[in-house]
DNA sequence: GCTTAACTGTACTGATCGGTAAATCCTGAA
DNA sequence: TTCAGGATTTACCGATCAGTACAGTTAAGC
């Protein structure tokens, strides 16, 4: 058997999924795009949602990896590592192929709470806060806790405000904007050296 | 009557699209849900399309309004006003009908820079920019345009926090969160009294 | 009573939706 | 060389998609 070609669809999948959304891209569409028979399809996954959230966990592991690499490589203290999260968040939002964040638009896509889509969204944002967390605590923030809260909101707020600023919509640099208000927000909670 | 019939359908199906997402609602969806029937939609509006944009101008009408005069009632101060726009989320997110913003997810299923929906939808969050910095600078901000930048941010990530976390799938208060580090945010660019 | 215009239900278009059936093709192992 | 299992193409299912045609209904203005 090959273990290639599954991964390989949810790999194609994943990229045709962001780019048209998930109630926009029919299952012929993914057979154009992808070059896997409807047949293979349906044999590695009984419906179109199992094949979703197969796409789902690949981003969940692709963009966490990026970002946490990322935001070590770009420092190697916990307090610039905070800062370094919206830097990241910067270089993602200028590539081309940006199109926001694929777990709120799953989440806005499939809104019912006990929906499987929409709990692999919040579990996706709740491992990253818990990430968040633990770097915040090895910052010595007074409350680590709210302080990665925080962080997320900021971070949720600047992708979307990334997407609609994207054709010039919206006025702001939302990076840059984040970043600034978690410099501000980190200085309340540790003391400077 | 009857400037009331286009109206009513416009006030019908934003209901029905809030609730179900656009892509997901068919007019045959709408005809049922709003006694409005297909021939009198198709004489009203010439596509779905059209259907939808007049439905987030109603929208955004609506949404803003009650914010702007729900954070009237709540602070009569500037600097007040920058804090109780978070207290008017939290009752706007604690209703049970609260699905979400309107327009993240209009632009996350329309995607296309240069949509109509998406273009109405970064508008939308522009006008509410303006409002913010004008109310900042109202409070003798020393940036009131990047402290409402921020203050955009704040509530965006909280909206989308707060979707997540209406399930238990995510831990915090968004509103709560978001309020905490406006404040913090407002305090550095005002001098406390 | 008649006109006019808004509204209605029903039936239909061709395309696409998610999903399935069956026959054939390809490739690697014995 | 044969056999087996996965992958393939092609065709199909009933349902639904956005949108249209058409004939009938309602109600107000004159």
């Amino acid at each position: 058997m090959r273990p290639n070609k599954r991964d390989e669809l949810v790999r194609k999948a994943l990229d045709v999924f962001y780019r048209n959304g998930f109630h926009a891209t029919g299952m012929d569409k993914l057979v154009s795009e992808t070059g896997v028979s409807k047949t293979s399809m349906y044999k590695h996954f009984r419906t179109k949602e199992d094949l979703i959230l197969a796409v789902l966990r690949l981003r969940d592991e692709n963009f966490r990896h990026w970002l946490y690499r990322r935001i070590e490589e770009l420092s190697d203290t916990p307090k610039g590592q905070m800062l370094a999260l919206f830097d990241a968040l910067s270089e993602w939002f200028t590539k081309p192929e940006f199109r926001g964040c694929m777990f709120i638009k799953a989440s806005a896509e499939f809104q019912e709470i006990n929906h499987p889509i929409h709990a692999q969204s919040a579990a996706h944002k709740q491992i990253l806060q818990d990430h968040f967390s633990e770097i915040a605590e090895a910052a010595d923030a007074n409350d680590p806790r709210l302080l990665a809260r925080q962080l997320l909101l900021l971070k949720e707020g600047a992708i979307v405000s990334a997407v609609l600023a994207r054709g010039g919509g919206l006025a702001g640099d939302p990076a840059a904007d984040a970043k600034e208000a978690a410099r501000g927000l980190i200085d309340l909670q540790i003391p400077s050296t």
